[in-house]
DNA sequence: GGAAACTCTGAATGATGGTTCACTGCTTGC
DNA sequence: GCAAGCAGTGAACCATCATTCAGAGTTTCC
């Protein structure tokens, strides 16, 4: 027993898997999960690539951990905006709002959550993370119905759908560069989610 | 010039490649695109590995052959009932109708050209594959606005927003094996695109 | 029948990129 | 200072497939 790790080594440890993680998720906005390969990651992160192996057992374990990551960060401030307290139309409408122009301000990473081409372990996480949006949507929509302000609808099909039209509306404008015409972007599409769930016109 | 193709060769050499290509199809249905390796394909059509290369440059090129080949079918289809005669509220129904009823019925070739993971090249298909669709629903609710049954709205947002509306809400269904309540959730799907687009409740 | 030209075969080739490992150098506890 | 044990390195290793190619089998035309 000569050594044992003291408190500041596994601070600098823990440290330094925060690193990694960190520029593995810029590598992954920049270039997508195909491009970050574990030689990529390590040159960005400033270390070899076998040290990738001391932190993570695989490069898919480390693509998981950064979508789960960024994916826990999104799903957490939606739903804050979508449990808020008030009305739950409103709610639907700034839920849809803040998304929007979470992923117009992050297009790389917005991108690799949504539809970035991703390995198998990734992509199952994808759909863990659309099936989290749908729960979300889906409890706004059922409380919008009880409450007498949506028509009688099947919400988990309305929360699916909600979930695929906006990602497709936003896939487009994720891709392109130029960043013309956001604030309608964003109005059109709170509009058409709006109109999905069946809100009467303001 | 002691060798020339006669036309039955050449037939021959044609019908091969489109054994080929179905086959391939079929391939891809069952197991996806990852799945589908050029040793797969050529077992399936009976041939050997090397011989797909007498038919198509590279596996990529197959598979894009492949991928079009069924977006074309499905574009065609739907086309052909969205810019039907009549009213376009009831045809903008009727296309959804058909599009899930057809998804559902050939849920492996479906989910190929939804949701699976594929190449890039193949992806790039796909992301044209789905602009067409946007174009063939943009019609309709230009159509529809133009006609005073959809009100004021950016026509190629609501179509986009359809079109991965629809995509999401089919590909859990796809994805499982039951085939419970079809009707209902066909029901559920048009209706919810009526919504989307604006249309009076019934 | 036979030479030329083609199709078909499937094992060898090659490229890619994740993973390993022998080695270097640092940290720990005495 | 020193022995033990760990973190970090990066070149070698390895697995996976797409792709190639030399040879075998067919078809064509004289």
């Amino acid at each position: 027993m000569a050594y044992r790790k003291t408190p500041a080594e596994i601070r600098r440890l823990e440290a330094a898997r925060e690193h990694l993680v960190a520029c593995a998720t810029s590598v992954v906005a920049e270039v997508g999960w195909a491009q970050a390969s574990v030689t990529a990651v390590a040159d960005a992160a400033g270390i070899a690539a076998g040290s990738v192996y001391q932190h993570f057992p695989s490069k898919a374990a480390l693509a998981v951990e950064v979508f789960r990551r960024a994916a826990a960060r999104e799903v957490t401030v939606i739903g804050g905006v979508l449990q808020a307290e008030g009305d739950p139309v409103g709610r639907l409408r700034r839920g849809v709002e803040v998304f929007a122009r979470r992923a117009l301000e992050n297009r790389g990473l917005a991108h690799a959550l949504l539809a970035a081409p991703a390995d198998p372990k990734v992509a199952a996480e994808r759909i863990d993370y659309r099936r989290r949006y749908h729960t979300l949507f889906a409890e706004v929509v059922h409380e919008g119905m009880a409450a007498g302000l949506l028509p009688k609808q099947n919400g988990e099909i309305t929360a699916a759908a909600l979930t695929g039209a906006i990602g497709e509306v936003l896939v487009g404008p994720l891709a392109a560069h130029d960043e013309s015409a956001t604030g309608e972007l964003i109005a059109e599409l709170t509009a058409m989610a709006l109109r999905c769930a069946g809100a009467p016109a303001a």
